[in-house]
DNA sequence: CATGAATGAGTCTTCATTCAT
DNA sequence: TATGAATGAAGACTCATTCAT
C-alpha cells in the first residue's frame, strides 16, 4: 500500500522536506484531528514507525508547518509595515499579499486557519501571539488611515481588524487551485473590497436614514 | 426513543435540551473531533452509555445541533429576502440580521462554521446544500445592488459573497460574551462594512494609479 | 501488512498463523459470538489492540479461518468428482473424506458449520455459494447412483443430500479427538451408513405395509 | 416503532406467551447471542424493561423455550419407546416423530439444536442431559435392531446414533416452511433414509472389496 | 402492570508512540 | 536509517438489568 521511493536517494535533506509536504496535503485534506500519522506515512511512501526518525511526535510536525508558515508570513508583514506610502495603500498593500499568500499556499494556510488550536503550551502560545501581532499591525496602518483622514467615519478599527482579517482567512475555504483562477486577480479584488470597507462610501448612513438600524 | 410530552412532570424534555446544550458547549470548546462522548456526560452529569438513551451516535449528536441551527438561520434568510426594500438596505439586513444571530449563538455558530466535515454522507450533503444555498440568496441580493446601480463598478458578485460571508463566518473565532460587548451594535457595525464593502468608494481605483498592483 | 517473507527470521509467519490457530480454538470453544478479541489475544499472548496488526477486525479474523477451509474442502470435492468409479463408490469416498476432513480438524469444522452466519456482504455469499456447490457436486453424485441403477426406489436427492450432509456437519457437534478414537474408521463407518442410506435396503418398505405411514 | 396491542386485553396469562413465541423468532431469527431484549420487546410491544416483569433475565427467556421443547420432545420418545413392534419400526417411528416435530417446530426446534450453549450451570446441565436421554433411548432401540438381526452387519451404534440425530438435528438448517413442502412426506422419507442406514444393504461391503478403504 | 430513564460493565476498534533488529 | 511488531490508553457504542414513578 506504501508507494517506495524509486531510483537513488535523493538528498538527505529532502526527505525531511518530503515529509512536511506530505503531511501539509494529509493535514489539509483530513484535518488534523481526523489525519494519522499512518496517513502521512502512506503519503511520502515511508512505514509510521520511521517517521519518528524525522519528527518527535505528531504535534511537532504540526509545529513546523507552523514554524514555516510564520516565517514566510511574518516578512510580508515587515514589508507591508516598512513602505512608505499612504495609509490606504498600506492597507491595500497588506491585504494583497496577505491574501496572495493565503492563495497560493491554500493547503498550509488552511491549516495555519483551522489547527492551531491543536498545538499545546507554549507553542500554541506562540501562535496566538503570532495572531495577535498580525492584528495589532493591522490596527496600527489602519489608526494611520483615520489619522490620515481617509477612514469611513467612526470606523471602530478593533472590529474592522478582525473583519478583515477573518475575510482572508476564509480563502483556503473556498478557494482550490483548479477552477478557481489565478490568486493574483483574486487578491487584488480582496484588496479593493478591504480598503472600500475601511474608507465607507456614502451609502454607509442610508441604513439609519431608513430606520433599518433596529435589526 | 421520543419522550412524550405529558402531563406535568418538568424535567423531561430538558433532559434533551440540556444533553443539546451540554454538547454545543463541549463541541465548541475543544472542537468535535477532539471533544469526546465522555466530556458530554461529564458535563450534564451522566454517564457515557446512558447519553445514547436520547441519541443514536456522536454524529447524530452533532447534527441535531445542525438541524436546529439550519431551522434559526433559514428563517433569517427568508426574512431578508422577502422585503420589499432598496436591495443595499437588504443588503445591509442579510448581514446585520446574520451577524445578530452569529454573536448571540457564538457557540452554536462555532460549531456551524467549523464542524461540518465533520458530517457524513446526507447530512453532509445536507450542510452543503444550505451553505450553497446561502451564497446564493447573498448572491441574488448583490446582483439586485449592481442592476440598482449602487454597487462599486466591477464588483465581482461570487468573490464579494465569499469575502462577506468569511467575514461573518468569523465572528465566533474572536467574540465572546464577556467583554466583547453587546452582540446589537457590533453587528450594525458588521453591515456598515458590508454595505461599504459592496458599495466601494472612489478610493477604490487608488491602487492600480499608485501602480501597487503588481504584488 | 502483508508481511515479507525475507531472510530466515524464523517466527515471523507464525505470528500470523498463531494467531488464527488461538482464534480457532476461541472461536470453537466459546463459539464466535461470546469469544471476545480479549479472548483470542490472551490466547496467544498479545494485547488486545495488538491483534489489530494482523487483521482488520474480527470478522476479518472468521473470514480468514473460512478462506482456509475452503480452500482444503474445495480440493476434497474436486478430487472425488473427478474420479472414474462406479458412482456409489464416489459417493462413499465423497462421504469418507469429506467426514475425515471434518474428524482431522474438528475445531476448525465447528466454525464452519456454525459461524458462517456472523459473516456479512460478500463474505457471507461467498460462503453460501460454497455452501451451494457442495450440494450440488453431492446432488451430481447421487443422481449418477441414480442412473447407476443403485440407489433406493424413489430417492429423493434433495432430501438425501440435505441428510447426509447434515449427518456430516454434526461430526464436530460431538467428536473429540481425545477418547473418541481415530478419525479413519470413524470416516469409513460414515462411508457406510451414509452409502446404505442412499441405496437403501429390502425394508424400506415394510413402514407402510406395518401402517405406521400416519404418524 | 413498538406496535401496541389493540382491543382488549386478551387474557392476562397470553401475554406471557406471546413474549414467549416472540422470543422464539427472534432468537431464531437472530441467533441468540445476536439477538438483544430490544428486539424481544420490540417483537411483542412492550418496553424493554416492562420484560422484566414476565422474566428474570434473558437465559430465563431462553431456559422457557428449552423446558417447553423438552416437554414436546421427552413425550414424543416415550411414545416410540412404548411401542409393541419390531424395533426396525420403533426405529422408523421414533426416526419419523422426531423429525416431523422438528419441521412443525422449525424456529423452536433452530433454537432446540443450537443455543443450549447459551445456558448455564443447572440449566445446560439439564439440557446435556435432556440430549444425552435421547441418544440413550436411540442407542437402545438401535441395539434391539441388532438382536432382532436386522442391523448392517457390524454396525457402530454408538456412531449410528449420532448419524441418525445429526441428520435430524439438521433440518432447522435448510427447512423453512414456505417452499420446501409439507412435513409430513419429508418425516417419511427421513424415516426410510434412516432405517436404510442401519439396517445396510447388500452394497455396504463394496468399498473394501474395490480397495477404496484406504481413504 | 407499564414506563423509560439511568446504570455499569463490556465490546470492538484506533492510534500515537516505542524499540529491538 | 528503516522496519514492523508490539504497546497501552482511549474512544464510540451496546446491552442486560434496575428502579422510581
Amino acid at each position: 500500500m506504501a508507494p517506495r521511493q524509486k531510483g537513488s536517494r535523493p538528498a538527505k535533506r529532502n526527505r525531511r522536506d518530503d515529509l512536511l509536504q506530505a503531511a501539509i496535503e494529509v493535514f489539509d485534506e483530513k484535518g488534523y484531528a481526523r489525519a494519522s500519522i499512518q496517513d502521512v506515512a502512506d503519503s511520502v511512501g515511508m512505514l509510521k514507525g520511521s517517521l519518528y526518525h524525522y519528527i518527535d511526535s505528531k504535534e511537532d510536525l504540526l509545529a513546523r508547518i507552523f514554524e514555516e508558515s510564520d516565517a514566510q508570513s511574518f516578512a510580508l508583514i515587515e514589508e507591508a509595515k516598512g513602505l512608505e506610502l499612504p495609509a490606504v495603500d498600506r492597507v491595500r498593500i497588506f491585504a494583497c499579499s496577505w491574501s496572495l499568500w493565503y492563495l497560493q499556499n491554500v493547503e498550509r494556510a488552511s491549516i495555519y486557519v483551522k489547527d492551531w488550536k491543536y498545538l499545546t503550551g507554549e507553542r500554541r502560545q506562540r501562535a496566538l501571539d503570532q495572531r495577535r501581532a498580525y492584528e495589532a499591525s493591522l490596527e496600527e496602518i489602519i489608526e494611520a488611515v483615520k489619522r490620515e483622514g481617509s477612514a469611513a467615519p467612526g470606523l471602530d478599527t478593533r472590529l474592522a481588524c478582525f473583519f478583515i482579517l477573518a475575510a482572508i482567512n476564509g480563502l483556503p475555504g473556498w478557494y482550490r487551485r483548479k477552477g478557481d483562477g489565478a490568486p493574483e486577480p483574486i487578491a487584488e479584488i480582496y484588496g479593493d473590497l478591504i480598503v472600500a470597507a475601511v474608507c465607507g462610501s456614502g451609502l454607509a448612513l442610508s441604513a439609519e436614514i431608513a430606520g433599518l438600524a433596529d435589526f
